[in-house]
DNA sequence: GGGCTACGTTGATCCACGTCAACCACAAAA
DNA sequence: TTTTGTGGTTGACGTGGATCAACGTAGCCC
């Protein structure tokens, strides 16, 4: 690398900069107004990068800052004393991390990276104090931590009263709609987590969730290679959720 | 009813006011100085009263407010098309309910009464604008929230990683826990909900729920009437919680 | 009091999913 | 090219909890 005067860009390319953001509609400033974006570029801190399989954070941590993934993608979960796993959730870039620390000033779960990714850090007291300020931001805010306990309850159902097969239908279907929301196909995609991952999100067997998918190919609803799906029948997808099959 | 000039007791009787409130400690205004809350009182409407059966809100219902339950006690619940319930949760005096509605506008999920019950009903435009300019609501609603999405995890992992018994031991525990903070007995308690709405919310029949009681009773860790439910043995419960019983 | 209704308990049987085990696919290292 | 390791698939079998069914209990209304 030669020696020369720094130049402001590369600067601005550790900074995390919303207003010049893509991921605008996903993340916290939608609906927010120009304005207002550029008012949250002064509080969002620099970027940080996270390799594939590190913790971005782990229950215990002090809580300081939630965070915006700007690239790549990651789990939460919590573990017991036992070893048990509980994968809480996949985040797709543009969603936010670390809400659950704000309750008692210290993480609950972990967040670990599925691959090599890139978080904006936002600190915590920062966005309390903007947000009383900028009443966009305090919406856009209220909504993002509403819209994770309305995605948990989701998630309740899915544990609670759906059979396997159901389960990873949810699951697929939800991940389509997610990718679709970031501009991929809705019926091609790669997925970033093991099989036993999405096992303990869906409180299955990595077993269980392999037979299904194997199920899901023979009935010819997807394509299943490994990590790469594609999905063939999503009416025949969804068609799965609404009626138990044991005839309810 | 007799004519005469409205008195202002007959009116503050109406109105909730937490500075008077009991349940300041377990509701919202936990952590706001005196002068904060002062400023609450200014916002927290009427209180409404909801007989047992009977819906705060539903699925649907346009969001407007959020309720602090005052007297009595909820469940929230989720249905699916086919009829299927998940019970999301039950709610106990000082607990927020209708947070769910701030994502989009509209309610996700059902809140009925266990029990005649009462709350103080907190328009949600209102609440915005006055944690705009009071720092300690601000900082409060954010725990409020925070915790719900933490409550919710230790669910998913209940549903998703526990056998049938450990998690009605958690949810007793659970139970004695909140009953505790309210100044209830930790070890005797009447259970307002049904053994369908407890399977509901642990993803198991009401049967497994029944037996799983029983089974506790042989032990000598509880003893069951009905819904009466008094603790013989809490670490006895707290050890069904951290080792799976077929030697994991 | 008697009958009704909602809720709870208990037993017998069934089955969806877990467990255990073998094998396969692919990627990175040697 | 083989080796090694991690993740995925598939089969055989076991079991925890669901299902089906009968009966018990408590509150409520007439």
């Amino acid at each position: 690398m030669q020696m020369k005067a720094a130049v402001p860009v590369s600067v601005a390319s550790l900074k995390a900069a919303c207003s010049q953001c893509n991921l605008q509609e996903l993340c916290l400033p939608f609906g927010m107004s120009e304005n207002e974006i550029d008012r949250l570029d002064e509080l969002v801190g620099a970027r940080r990068k996270i390799k594939r399989q590190q913790h971005l954070y782990r229950a215990g941590d002090l809580f300081e800052a939630i965070y915006a993934i700007r690239a790549g993608s990651f789990k939460t979960d919590v573990l017991l004393e036992d070893g048990r796993e509980q994968v809480t959730g996949f985040q797709m870039t543009g969603e936010i991390l670390g809400l659950d620390g704000i309750s008692t000033e210290f993480h609950t779960c972990n967040a670990i990276a599925l691959e090599d990714s890139e978080v904006c850090v936002i600190p915590y007291g920062k966005l309390e104090e903007l947000s009383r300020e900028v009443e966009g931001l305090q919406h856009q805010f209220h909504k993002v931590m509403s819209r994770e306990i309305v995605r948990d309850h989701g998630v309740m159902m899915l544990l609670g009263s759906m059979r396997a097969e159901e389960r990873l239908a949810a699951f697929l279907l939800n991940m389509s709609q997610r990718f679709t929301a970031r501009g991929f196909s809705a019926a091609e995609f790669h997925l970033r987590m093991t099989r036993e991952e999405i096992g303990s999100y869906l409180g299955l067997k990595l077993e269980t969730v392999s037979r299904a998918f194997s199920r899901f190919q023979e009935d010819g609803l997807v394509a299943v290679q490994q990590k790469h799906i594609r999905i063939l029948d999503i009416v025949g997808l969804k068609k799965l959720l609404h009626h138990q099959p044991a005839g309810g």
